[in-house]
DNA sequence: GTGGTCTAGACCACC
DNA sequence: GTGGTCTAGACCACA
């Protein structure tokens, strides 16, 4: 499992987006979906840091406050888990709820760029169908 | 044409985004979709300024990172204009290439959210259709 | 490594030209010469601001601008460092392409006090080989 | 004479250089070097401002600091003229020293371009050969 | 430790 | 009128 999750991590350096609001949103995007379930282990701090060549105090920042926020719980000499006390897995609401922000976002860009409705749901679509 | 410019510029003090970054973003989406075009004025520092209640120096420092990047030109002691050595107005190839980042952008997130395609394709076309 | 850059930078606060391009300048020649080599730090806005005893906005304001240009890249947290994006280290032509406005400078001066071929070639002759 | 002088004077608006301070220079260095002689007119301020596009105020700014400082004179109804006053043609030496700065800004930039002796030699030869 | 953002205010340069 | 430069100082964000 946790081979499978750094597959799905993915920290982008230079996109501007601090790193550890990237893992942040990451972890919590995962456990909305069901991808990560209460119990399970997430990879070490060591383990993340290496892998991405990042500095561990980073990554740990991440995990402290998805922690404060009751996301993970610490366990001693475990490392960390996801939380059972939150809800686990989301309904299908809930989750398009937390998408909004980056569609409006879209719908922002594109007005300004002038790009005509069709022209858009076009593009969109093609990229739902291979990207997603 | 001040007038007209400044109803586009729009300023959102709370929204994390430095002021001066909203500033540039718009100005280049307005520049690319041909609302400002080569040889416009844009308004001056101080209308700006005064007109969101910030600090000069604030706008100052976004038509300045216009002018470093092309985008802009001084007109010594008149004002700023678009240049006109950068196309314009772009075509709509360009303009999506624009709006590309945040497309990928909702496309990872829907995916970590586990969002169906087709319910995906359903949202957004509700949100263009209506807010575009 | 930091400590050799000082020495090379080198600001006249009473030239006339602004601060904080004289450092814009001295940094694009650094590069250019291969002197600064992508991946190199460059030293802290705070510390250049107290040895040249500047205030730290100014340094940082070139340090913005050589980032918009794409001469430098910020590392979050740590500092900046010379592109690699940007070749590094540029060919002789490139290099004399940089030093063809302050040759043409010179000689439209010259033509307009009159100064003869010969004479001029003399001075310069001089100049190159006790200050170069 | 007028439009002789006229073919001299040379603005590049986009060169930083402030307009009024590019006549300036232009002037003294024609005096200098005898090209314009005590009691030369100069060309009107309408004639200069149509001629190269510009404000007919920067152009008169220019004059009068030239005439504060006793290389012009102002005769009612007449316009300009070079004054009887100062020196007129400067001997050779004088004259280098005004090119001076020029050079040593020169000497500056290909030191930190790392611009070898050899090669600057060749190419101020061949600038002084073909444009002066 | 690093750089970034913003402010308030002074003063300059240009047109 | 326009923008530019710089300061002093507060506070934030990131690693």
């Amino acid at each position: 499992m946790v081979d499978e999750n750094m597959i799905m991590l993915n920290i982008a350096p230079s996109s501007g987006i601090p790193i550890y609001k990237q893992i942040i949103d990451q972890v919590k995007r995962m456990i909305a979906s069901g991808y990560l379930l209460p119990g399970d282990e997430l990879p070490s701090v060591r383990n993340v840091a290496s892998r991405f060549q990042v500095n561990p105090m980073t990554i740990s920042k991440a995990y402290s406050l998805l922690e404060a926020t009751g996301y993970l719980e610490r366990q001693r000499g475990k490392g960390m888990l996801v939380s059972d006390k939150q809800g686990g897995e989301k309904e299908m609401d809930k989750r398009i709820n937390i998408l909004e922000p980056a569609i409006k976002e879209l719908i922002t860009q594109a007005k300004q760029l002038a790009i005509p409705k069709d022209k858009l749901k076009i593009i969109i679509e093609k990229y739902i169908e291979e990207k997603l």
